[in-house]
DNA sequence: GTTCTTACA
DNA sequence: TGTAAGGA
């Protein structure tokens, strides 16, 4: 597929598509016409590669790891050095740092939202509670 | 009509 | 990132 098919499918715009290949995080191939033509696999990395960066990690690392994340898993053990496995630990435990962040104030909105409903939301005859629609 | 590169608000 | 220019 061609770049706006890629666009529309990932909701990424063209524009960062090529600002991603920009930065070497995905390598797409070229039509005889210079066109970038994508595997339909690259919808699946492109999430990824959002998820990461709105993960908070910066494109130059997601770089070096994304190889590592790929599904043939096997390929990249034998070329693991040990600054790749000391990248990796490093990132992975910024990551859990920050997923206890999200839990944490994930839990208190839930708490909060769970007084505010108890207090100003009736609830119906079938047992259901009126809804705002958020 | 879609895509390409370069560059600027 | 969006958008414009100038081509293919």
């Amino acid at each position: 597929m061609r770049i706006g098919e890629l666009s529309r499918l990932t909701g990424s715009s063209r524009r960062l598509l090529r600002y991603y290949e920009e930065q070497g995080l995905i390598v797409p191939d070229r039509g005889a016409n210079g066109y970038r033509e994508y595997d339909d696999r690259y919808v699946d990395r492109v999430e990824q590669i959002r998820g990461l960066l709105a993960a908070g990690l910066p494109t130059r690392i997601i770089k070096q790891i994304l190889p590592c994340l790929d599904k043939p898993r096997s390929i990249h053990f034998p070329d693991a050095t040990p600054e790749m496995l000391a990248l990796l630990t490093d990132e992975r435990d910024k990551l859990s740092a920050r997923i206890e962040v999200l839990v944490r104030n994930r839990d208190a909105m839930s708490e909060y939202l769970a007084e505010v409903e108890q207090h100003r939301a009736p609830v119906l005859d079938d047992g259901r509670t009126t809804s705002t629609g958020v």
